[in-house]
Order: C-alpha cells, then structure tokens, then sequence
DNA sequence: GTGCCTATATTGTCGGACAATTCGACGATC
DNA sequence: GATCGTCGAATTGTCCGACAATATAGGCAC
C-alpha cells in the first residue's frame, strides 16, 4: 500500500466553463425553492407574467424554465386546470424515467433479473410485516385476476401489479421505486417467456398463492422463502424458453 | 376493515381531457425517435430554426420542446459546444432524480436501510463473481482512505464510494442506479452516526476489509455474508447513536 | 499543416401581439 | 341556500420579428 492507489477518481478541476443561461437560473432558483421546501406540494406558482417581472425577463425566458421544471416533475397542472402547482415527482413518472434510461442503456435480462432477485424476496417479506389484510385480500384478488385473465399480455400485466401491490404493502416506497421499473422492463420477457413455456403461468399461479398465503398469515420468512423460489422460476422459464440471459431489454414504447 | 376489499383498482373512468400542446407534441415526437433508436447518442438535432419549419411552428415552441428534452437528459450539448446532441441519460442524472423524488418523499432512514439490506449483499456476491484484480484494487484502495480520511465527511463519502465501486463491479448497471441514490440519501444519516459512534469506524473498516478480502479472493457467498454482517452494523450503529429509525431524511442540498 | 481573421449561422433573449381557455364574480332559477 | 348560466378579465399557448453574443466555417498567410 505505497500511496499510488492514487488517482482513485480524477479531479475535474476545470469546468467547462459555461455561462448560465438566465432560463436556467430561473429553473434552479425556483428549484432550490421546492428542495428547500419553501414551495411546497400543491401551492400555486405565480403567474408566467408576474414570474417574469419578479425575474425581470421576458415571459419566454420564464416559460422555458417552466417547461425545465415540469419535465422533471416538480409542477405541473391537475385536471385541466391552467396554473401550474408545485407537485411531488410522482413515483410513477421517476419510475418510468429510470426504466427509460436501463432500456437505452441496453441492459440484459439477467441484470434485471439479478435486481428482482434481491430485492423481491425482502419486499415480500417486508409485506407480510406490514400487510392489513384488506391489502392482503387485493392481492389476492390480483392473482385471481393473473388465473383468469385471457391472453399473455393481461395476465402479465397482473403479474406486474402483482409485484407492485406488494411493494406498495411493504410500506417501503425505496423498494416501490426500485421494483417498478424493473417489473415494467422485465414485462416484455416475460410475455414470450409464458408465451413459450405452457406450464409457466400455473408455476407463477402457485408460488404467487403461496406467497399471498405467508403475507396473510404474517409469516415474513415464508413469504421470503417463496418468492426467492418463485424468482428462481422465472429464470428457469426463461432458460427454458430458450432466450439467451443476456437478451437486451428493448426501449419501451411506453 | 369494514369495507370489503372491494374496487380493486378504481377506474378513471374519464380521463381529463386534455389537449397536447404543440411543443408538448414536437417533444415526444423527438423523444420517440430516441427511443426508437432512430436518433441515437451523439447525432447531432437540426437547428431550431430548422426544426420550427419541419414542424412548422414558431422557434419559442420548438424551444419549449427542448428545454423539456434537455431536463429529461435525452439531450444535451457538450463542451462549450452551441449544437444540441442525442445523448443518453446518465446514470448519475437519473440517480439524483430518484434521490430528490425519495427525499421529497421524506422517505425514512429504515426504509433506505431496508433497500441497502435487500441490495447490497447481493451486489457483493456479484462483485467477488465478475471482479477484476484492478478493480479489486481499486476497492482496496477505496477502503484505506476511509481509513486514512482526516474528517468525517471526507470518510463518509470515501464509504459511499465502496458502494458505488462495488455496485460498478457487480457489472449490473440496475444494481447500480438502485445504490446509488440510496447510499447518497445515507450518507447524512451515516455522518452523524459516526460522530457519535466511536468505535462506528473501526467496526465499518473491519467489515469493509473482510468485503474486499472475499471480492479479491472470488468467493461470492463470502462477500455476501460479510456484507450482510456489514448492513446489520450500519443500523446498530444507528441504535447506539440513539437516532429514531423513523428519522427522515432531509432534501439533499444537492 | 498551423494559426489567425472574417463572415455567417445559431442561440439566448427580448418586445409585443392575439386567439382560445379558464377563472371569478354576478345574478337568475329552483 | 345551493346550483346554474353568463360575461368580462386574466392567463396560457403560440406567433411575429428583432438583436447581441458567440460558435462555426471558410479563407488566407506562414
């Protein structure tokens, strides 16, 4: 350990040097407003005009920060309302940028994998801590739904929710966020997957009501145990469908 | 529990009805050929002035559309350079973005406690399975600093840092994004852990070198339980500070 | 080729304008 | 008293045109 590890992380030490614009001031001005939460959820922002007296810019100027903003999720409107309010990124919209941005990284199926697998089985668990049981009961209703549905794509979709309700059940809404985008990539697949392989929706039905059993009855170590078997089947079907693991998840056409 | 499980997902039933604005419409007609891979990474967009005549709107619309592409981080420019280019989402953007949304969601220490138990211990495993020897030394070198670290903030970022190499050498890039944030939502919490917490330290560095020990040494099963001991030592430690589990954390300053 | 210089193209911002909607208040109706 | 039209004012989405600052590209000397 002589102390040339050295350069571990190269220091930037010269930006790039850029200027600002004055829309982009204006959109981390406001930001740091929200982020410090002297903005908070569901006030109204003020008008575009007075915006741009208060910035002293013209009203285009103040109308390209607001569209910065509202691509990040940090206003927008509620119904067809026409002011803008702050709102909290939704987890779905965070949710669905992060998927965007695994699928135009190219990433495989079996990272994806590799991710539920760690972390399905401690939601589930952490679902049979904190599951009501009128909670419970709806994701028995979702299974139900995952047996009776007719065609691959609705039943996948319930599969989906499935894994959703019970991060939403988990209380944990890092495991919310983690899981979503996963599912929703993973989505795909797994149609051809049940697509090919005729007995893997009745292996998916089985472990899903063994796992909807250990979370009823509050068993947080069963509900563990089953859903890691229930990640490893849906490996083993896709082995058996014959798909290569490291099959690029395409860009969702959302 | 007196109502029945029953509506199990509401319907809408009536969407709000709601005009796109032209440059709303301009923005996801780009973002869709990004997706689709018609335009890819490094293509450069036409002008403004060009794309206003294509779409045949005025260039304040087209703008609008590309302040909103820009925020989404599916464009942008490099260097000092004046033409927009394609480029793909980077991983530390979307990661801040899934960090401010948690943090705006006052999302507590236990549930990113949580995520990092689910997380980490796998991506350990990974790491001691796909780790190079360079790497490896990397990661070694990562743990001297936290020793060697003058300063608790100097330390905590250095372990924030063996997260983040070691997710990078799991070589899943899902597992990446999702430790990212999560450990940079940590490391406040973690600061003053440390502060209170004498022995915090050394404990964190004995984990940390058995870690890299077993990484070194490709022994998967290692990694992971090291790391799990790892984990469990991270909220002990929060206990013996004697901060609530429920604290949130705070917005990032960014 | 390298380096400098100029002309052109492009961006960021501005001032102002206008149609389409929404907002808000004000009576009219049941 | 609450709900329902109505109507003017406020607000947004879009457009037009303009201009300074500056990147880019072409040309010219070395």
């Amino acid at each position: 350990m002589s102390e040339p590890p050295a350069p571990v992380y190269k220091a930037p030490l010269f930006e790039p040097l850029t200027r600002q614009s004055a829309s982009l001031r204006i959109s981390t001005a406001i930001e740091q407003k929200i982020l410090r939460r002297s903005l908070r959820p569901g006030d109204a922002l003020p008008t575009e005009t007075e915006l741009a007296e208060q910035f002293a810019v013209h009203r285009s100027t103040v109308r390209e920060a607001l569209r910065r903003l509202e691509s990040a999720g940090l206003v927008g409107r509620e119904g067809g309302s026409k002011k803008l309010r702050i709102t909290r990124p939704g987890h779905a919209e965070t949710a669905s940028r992060v998927g965007r941005t695994l699928a135009l990284d190219d990433v495989t199926f079996i990272e994806l994998w590799e991710a539920m697998r760690a972390v399905a089985p401690r939601t589930a668990a952490l679902a049979a801590q904190h599951g009501t049981p009128a909670s419970a009961a709806t994701l028995e209703a979702i299974v139900n739904a995952v047996e009776t549905a007719r065609g691959a794509d609705a039943a996948v979709g319930w599969v989906v929710d499935f894994f959703g309700k019970l991060a939403e059940m988990s209380g944990n809404r890092v495991l919310m966020l983690a899981m979503q985008p996963v599912m929703r990539l993973l989505a795909p697949s797994l149609r051809r997957m049940i697509d090919r392989v005729p007995q893997g929706r009745t292996r998916i039905l089985v472990a899903q009501r063994c796992i909807v059993e250990a979370v009823r009855t509050a068993r947080p170590d069963e509900a563990e145990s089953w859903m890691t078997r229930h990640v490893q089947d849906f490996r083993r079907g896709y082995e058996l469908a014959g798909i290569a693991l490291d099959t690029r998840v395409g860009a969702t056409p959302d």
